[in-house]
DNA sequence: ATAATTTAATTAAACGATAAAGCCAAATAG
DNA sequence: CTATTTGGCTTTATCGTTTAATTAAATTAT
């Protein structure tokens, strides 16, 4: 049995020093027009009787939420699950509250989500959108509502728009140079849809990588698809069925990397002695534990704090407002430590 | 330049349809007290202006959020990644809110997001402590608000409330057994405190193991600390001076296991050739990968799925509050693929 | 045919805060 | 010494809903 007791509201703290439910309210925050010593009193009081201010009742007075809501494809990546943290330590260091949502990669659930932040009043939207998100219209709903809007990572092809992104084209770009620098003429690019920044953007990379270097694009080693684990399997299992295989492949993603590595490992092909797998993705994870692949880094810190970063201003200036763009550089990190494992 | 629409809002609503407003809220909620006729006009007219609730006004009026609030020690780390996620799919399923907040494994942090929580009013909380959680007076400030509690993985040592963990005795137990079968005598444990079931469960574990073969255990190959990679860094650090190693590791967490590794590499040593490691953690990740570590399974998604829906029963059934425990099995994962891995 | 019930709506009163305006006495200005 | 400002509150209005209490008409029961 629990005894429920009743949340203690301005009103009861009024009542008990006498003075109107305005003067509480202002004292609590600090409001200048409250003398120091009814101050002092009410916080006193505030804290004694646990007073915890009803944040629903505020907003809807307030017209604000002091929150942020966050629309991101995917948590049990570490890539997200990256980005995620810094923008909440991002939040809280701003005394902003996130509402996180998860949209699975499916355009219906983003969309969903994205209303139920509406309806919650969040004061701007931090989103990375789905690999199947094509209808923008509700991103114009969102501005048309006066709602600040940054994408993060991944963004829609549509214009004047804010984000913060990766210089995917020249991540890509290095990874296919050192591959050919390397040696490598066989090269793949299991790749992510066009309609969608980083697929375009790291294909692009890998193109202009390719025709540097007078190397030509093999068509059935370039696939365009989603993002999970699921779809580097099986654009492996394609490449595979056609018999000729690549020696080396960029993979849109971590996730991709796993799945082509798993399509590898059933059919008795090694990652990295017959095939050389570079990635897309964070490195900040186990990065001394010996990896497969390579990976073009993503500082999720960085991206994490300049979204909110950005968000905040935007917030707070509403008037002039100019869609800005962030590019953060990418870090080419090799698995060399290869080598290393192998001989101990 | 953005032009800013107004939201629309019952009213409007009411006043196109020269009806009062309560006659909207009610159609929208499909309420019985309204005609067939009137409520599909009124949902027509809602859709075609797009109306969103203002769910600030919605919730303060009802006194319910339809939302549970999720207190994490940390999100960048695989097992709590997954079980966010778990969280958030079971709660898309019924139809319920999250509010996700990150303590980052501080005890003022998990306190002021509760604080944070129990402002907006939620309807349960479904917490994992941090390490340093000991002061448990805030978990009866929120029972006696009548908030729902229900304590997922890490649960502090109190009495009377309801959990959902897996059985982290057995699963150390089963993990030493294990090392003890294959021959090994010289074992450690890496562990966590004793003020959280994870730690003290796992040693307890652990312990009866070792007790029940005979096996000595060496007080200098068992600490008691943090679940960090730094933790398990620094808790190496010391055995390794102490000059004796041990040749298996029962390590508290994966993140502990991770740091062990990095101190061990340092020094030169081998994982998983000199000292062989199990800790606890998910194996749904990369699960095809060759792994450096054993691990003690712990299904996230059960742990997710089942704490949601107990918390809604217990919202559901407000009166009749009995503290439930529900203790999922573990399963041993033996990295047995290192052995092929060498091989490639 | 009248009373009792049901249907479909309306009006009034919260919900718990903040914002805007108003008020009065004390302090300052001219 | 009067006029104006300032300090410190209070009063009133509002935020956008829902819940509770009413009402009027239509239906059913007796």
């Amino acid at each position: 049995m629990v005894k429920k007791t009743q949340p203690i509201k301005l009103e009861d703290l009024a009542k008990q020093l006498n003075v109107s439910k305005v003067t509480i309210s202002k004292a609590l925050r600090g409001h200048p027009d409250i003398s120091y010593s009814t101050t002092e009193k009410v916080k006193a009081l505030a804290e004694e009787l646990g007073y915890m201010p009803n944040i629903m009742a505020r907003n809807l007075s307030s017209r604000r939420s002091n929150t942020i809501g966050l629309v991101v494809p995917k948590i049990a990546h570490v890539f997200f699950a990256s980005i995620i943290e810094a923008v909440y330590d991002a939040a809280f260091e701003n005394n902003y509250e996130i509402v996180l949502t998860v949209s699975q990669e499916q355009a219906y659930r983003e969309r969903k989500h994205i209303l139920s932040l509406l309806s919650m009043r969040v004061d701007g939207l931090i989103i990375s959108i789905t690999e199947e998100t094509t209808d923008l219209s509700i991103f114009e709903k969102v501005m048309s509502h006066g709602v600040r809007l940054v994408f993060l990572d991944r963004v829609p092809n549509m214009p004047n728009i804010s984000s913060v992104t990766v210089n995917d084209r020249v991540g890509a770009f290095t990874a296919i140079e050192y591959a050919i620098k390397k040696g490598y003429k066989k090269i793949a690019h299991i790749g992510g849809y066009h309609n969608i920044n980083i697929g375009r953007e790291r294909f692009q990379g890998f193109r202009e990588a390719m025709s540097k270097y007078k190397i030509p694009i093999k068509s059935e080693w370039v696939t365009e698809g989603g993002f999970s684990e699921e779809d580097g399997y099986n654009a492996f299992h394609e490449i595979y069925k056609k018999g000729d295989l690549p020696e080396y492949i960029l993979a849109v993603t971590y996730p991709v990397a796993l799945g082509i590595y798993n399509a590898a490992a059933e059919k008795g092909i090694s990652i990295p002695g017959d095939i050389e797998i570079t990635c897309f993705g964070s490195n900040t994870f186990n990065k001394n534990i010996p990896s497969f692949f390579n990976f073009v880094n993503q500082s999720t810190k960085e991206l994490g704090t300049q979204a909110v970063k950005m968000m905040i201003e935007q917030i707070n200036n509403p008037k002039d407002f100019n869609p800005q763009k962030i590019v953060l550089d990418t870090e080419l990190f090799i698995a060399d430590n290869l080598s290393q494992r192998i001989a101990l």
